[in-house]
DNA sequence: TGCCCAACTATGCGTTGTCCAGATGGGGAA
DNA sequence: TTCCCCATCTGGACAACGCATAGTTGGGCA
């Protein structure tokens, strides 16, 4: 009690000097601004802001706004592997409708976190040496070659792993188009549910 | 002879005050600046440095940064329908060679274009309602469904457009994924031959 | 109690896009 | 020839940005 508390110029007047936990809520705070925002209307600013803390503090945590980028789009990689993972759980009658639930799991994926899945392909802003990237990116397609290809992988990016890259880039290219708006809304219909059935009609000309 | 020509403040210093065809000056800078630095590198400021004009020099041709990106995104899907177009000119054996002649004309183009391709997709930075977009960006699409779907079109996006977006969603996942180095390139192979052997497995998968 | 240092603040700098007032000069009418 | 209009540009100002750097804070430990 015989401790002076520092009033740190904040909004929130009664927070001590130092937050306590301030990596996880920078990355909140940067998630919510590119959620609202997009990445161009990124502003690492906004993101102390939000935290509540002042421009340069985050340079501490995570070096530069490449560095905070980065950090997102490790996680969001994650999140995408295990979606995928949790996906190949399930017992599919045959390896076509595990192929085709990998599909919809990514494409399911993209379209919940768009902001996230944008950023995770905006090479020119992030680190791709930093600690974790390169192992989260690779896991993501690694857990849908194996259930594209199942025994006959030999290994990520083997010799026959055409099939697994025809998926990858069927539903890649189908999630990036339906979050650039490049699908046209009819009329009378929502958009989830036209994507569902685009999404299906799709598929069914994937050949795997 | 008795009129007093101004030395306008450039780096040219026999330049008129009137640039004369700074439109297409501004168009072509400002593909440098984004071939050699990326959509995110991009700078008004430098563009119109390149152009050899005040930063606010542009603002009178395309009113801000938004318009003179669609400007150049139109040139681009132009250029793509325009790629697309050439490529089904040819004859092919049946229609299955003309889809995949569509695919790889398609992946070609944004290789060979990719700072063009990449603004392309930068729904947040073009104003989609500037004059010309919406056709140029329609056009592209409706060539490549034309061609895959050949008289069974019902029109643009029309009922059994399936296929079409299925080739659609493949070729254009590719080149992304090939354009963000998500393919990783084995030592000794030429990246343009690895990706040339790719795309034609992959295309092989494509069921239409 | 004093020191160390992780974690923060404050300040300054250069760059950016945009806004706006002013300058330039080509073209056309009187 | 002169004058006016206006398309087209310049220059300056402003706020916001990211980053660099010096300084401050306060918790933990000897």
């Amino acid at each position: 009690m015989g401790k002076k508390i520092s009033i740190a110029a904040t909004a929130d007047p009664v927070r001590a000097y130092h937050h306590g936990a301030l990596r996880p809520a920078l990355i909140a705070a940067a998630e919510e601004v590119i959620a609202e925002r997009g990445i161009d209307g990124f502003s690492l600013r906004e993101t102390a802001r939000r935290a509540g803390v002042s421009p340069s503090a985050p340079a501490h945590h995570f070096g530069d706004s490449r560095g905070l980028l980065t950090a997102i789009a490790t996680l969001a990689f994650t999140g995408l592997g295990d979606a995928l993972e949790v996906a190949d759980r399930e017992d599919y009658p045959d390896r076509r409708s595990r192929i085709l639930a990998q599909g919809v799991a990514y494409v399911r994926y993209a379209l919940a976190h768009q902001a996230r899945f944008d950023l995770m392909w905006r090479s020119p802003l992030l680190d791709k040496a930093a600690p974790g990237f390169a192992f989260a990116s690779r896991r993501a397609y690694v857990v849908m070659e194996q259930a594209v290809l199942g025994d006959d992988s030999g290994g990520p990016f083997g010799p026959d792993h055409a099939p697994a890259v025809a998926c990858w880039s069927m539903v890649h290219g189908f999630a990036r188009l339906a979050m650039d708006d490049a699908f046209p809304v009819k009329s009378g219909d929502s958009l989830d549910d036209m994507l569902d059935d685009l999404l299906a009609g799709m598929l069914s000309h994937l050949d795997v």
